[in-house]
DNA sequence: TAACCTATAACCAAAATTGGTGATATGCCA
DNA sequence: TGGCATATCACCAATTTTGGTTATAGGTTA
């Protein structure tokens, strides 16, 4: 069975050789390089070719989640672990929508790190529970905040229509009603979404997500 | 210290047996309850005074979903634990969405169960690095599909005001700037868009979150 | 230096939207 | 049966938005 091979970017000196230790005492991973920037980037991993990354968040020079964007480019599916200092760091929904597949503290110990690299490795994304908390409170708040206007079946087809961009005179041939009732429809959407002009009116039906956008 | 106090809803009884003979063998868990349907759930809970609900996510009569939409009505902070038998339940998301805070296999062991329950009693969202990768996808695809327009700054401070719903008219006076520079900037802006109207460029600014929306 | 982008501003004419106030018909429900 | 919501249509007048064209000034860059 091959080894797990590893390529890891930090531009902390000890934490590059302590994770060495930890990974080169197993038998199933192998450390196949070791940078202390993002500079050579692709470089280093088209010369190292390795199964996982490990990079750092903050990083100077440029940081880990530009470099996660960078990769992703060139290389779709490589797995991506992150390592942060604290779990509350903000940039975890930045490496997320970078692309970065794991999110780890860099205070775990060699058992959970290990762990962490197989997780990825198996295309899973190991995070520790504080941060699936954040990322869970982020999702909730997502699907949260939808109010109920009570629309009528016309209205909410007249407004989809509005969302999706068409003037007054299109939507009545479309619906194969005349130009004032298709204002008849709109005027009540404005009264009961409180708003007083299309613009409002739409970007509350997409904030509502009324619709599939 | 107090024992944290756990009551479970699963309808399979050597489940429920099975996990109540895990418990009971700590020193720091308690189970306070366990049914196997959920008719009576806000009576049950109200009696047990758990600290943790775990929750088969599949059941009949009432689902686990629909039960932790219930239970975060009247009880809003209490941490739920959701199990389920397989990881790439359907069902991830609307949990999520319903407000269950961690998310489990059904065959996992004694300890990471243990483990799991502690977490989501300290406030952390525990899941397995599959759900994970679920949760994350889900993410990545909202914050997916963004474009770079090329908006100058004065352009893009426009088009907020506009996904506002701000007229041109306000817009000019809140800018420190004449009306007709106010619809030259808006020209340009569809220009970039490729779009003709105030709702489209409002929708197609959304669309790409441009904005903290 | 010339070409280009950004920001500013103006004017005309056409098109679209908005507010207000009506009316008619249908179906439901108490 | 009378009230209520829904869906339809109409007209007036005011406001807003849009397309097209032109112009000036400052900054950057090839």
């Amino acid at each position: 069975m091959d080894k797990i091979k590893i390529l890891l970017f930090d531009d902390n000196k000890l934490l590059r050789e302590f994770l060495a230790e930890i990974i080169n005492d197993t038998n199933n991973y192998q450390l196949v390089g070791a940078s202390e920037n993002c500079l050579n980037l692709e470089n280093d991993i088209y010369n190292a070719n390795p199964d996982v990354v490990i990079m750092d968040i903050s990083m100077p020079k440029m940081n880990g989640i530009e470099a996660v964007r960078k990769i992703r480019i060139q290389f779709p599916e490589l797995p991506i672990l992150m390592q942060t200092m604290f779990d509350d760091d903000d940039n975890i929904f930045n490496a997320i929508s970078a692309g970065a597949n794991g999110y780890i503290l860099k205070h775990a110990d060699s058992k959970h790190l290990l762990q962490a690299i197989q997780d990825v490795y198996e295309g899973g994304s190991p995070m520790t529970p504080s941060i699936a908390r954040r990322v869970l409170n982020h999702l909730q708040q997502k699907a949260h905040e939808k109010e109920d206007f009570k629309l009528t079946p016309k209205e909410k087809e007249v407004l989809q229509y509005l969302v999706e961009g068409f003037p007054h005179k299109q939507i009545a041939d479309k619906m194969d009603i005349t130009y004032d009732t298709v204002r008849s429809h709109v005027k009540k959407i404005y009264e009961k979404l409180h708003v007083s002009s299309m613009t409002e009116a739409v970007v509350k039906a997409m904030k509502n997500n009324m619709f599939n956008a």
